[in-house]
DNA sequence: GTGCCCGCTCAAGTCGGCTTGAGCGCAACC
DNA sequence: GGTTGCGCTCAAGCCGACTTGAGCGGGCAC
């Protein structure tokens, strides 16, 4: 078995994305194609990898592209460095991030539960919350009053 | 106690936005000052409960500040329908990314760990897992071989 | 009375991540 | 031999969410 290639657009239609993406992708470096025949791109089995890997970390807007190749190019460089910094910096981000999902979570199931006409003047539980989040974010800051 | 009010760069400070952010907030309508000492803007404290609210459902991109106004200005217009429909989207969009999110962690966790020098080409943990997302990729569309 | 700080408006600029459009090449099919 | 389909390049455009800059006003401390 010779090795498997793919065009662009078949590497988009698996992927979801748009041909367009992938041209920039390749651009930019993120993503190049493992070869041409003449000018057209072909796409390789490790290519494929490499963008479902992309897909996962850059997805959401969890990293930037730029960070995303900074952390799966890892070694190639011989500075591993640069990428793990990267990736511990994104991995603590994205554990904040979760639990603000959550926070998040919970008062839009209150919004949709809550039978106030407008909860932020008339709900007391939403009230509450928010009164409290007002007053630490004053209170974090010397001369919370005017 | 006379109502309280607050200045822009009070506001800003506390919640740790840019004066212009609130500004543009303003002015697409978001996020509106109780008044006017003349043209400068009062805010009073309904507004710091709306902005806390905007922040929490704002922040991270998980809302759009257009989704955001519709969801929080729920039921001002007498249709609940619209702001209703947004939160729940959201909340599913929400509970995805939060299991993409782990997804994502693991891998970087892996990534942070793994020895090889280039872990998508030589680490078979990594590789199983992109196999496995790849071949599924390919095979929820029809026609996978080229 | 002038310098400084804070605030204002309005228009234009920025940035990331693509998308779109013009203009072209090559291969296949009728 | 024309047209259809896929691919290419390069430059320009777009969107959201702000930021920046120019130019102005009001208040008050020195």
């Amino acid at each position: 078995m010779v090795a498997m290639r793919y065009s662009i657009s078949e590497v988009a239609r698996y992927f979801g994305t748009a041909v367009s993406a992938l041209r920039y992708y390749d651009q930019i470096g993120l993503l190049r194609p493992a070869g041409r025949r003449g000018t057209v791109r072909a796409y390789g089995r490790d290519e494929l990898y490499r963008l479902a890997l992309i897909q996962l970390l850059h997805q959401d807007g969890m990293m930037s592209l730029a960070e995303t190749a900074t952390a799966i190019s890892g070694n190639q460089t011989g500075d591993q460095t640069a990428g793990r910094l990267v990736i511990a910096e994104s991995m603590r981000e994205m554990q904040h991030q979760i639990q603000r999902l959550r926070e998040s979570e919970q008062v839009l199931e209150h919004l949709l539960t809550c039978p106030r006409k407008d909860p932020i003047r008339d709900c007391p539980v939403l009230r509450a919350q928010l009164e409290h989040t007002v007053d630490t974010a004053i209170g974090t800051v010397d001369g919370g009053s005017p």
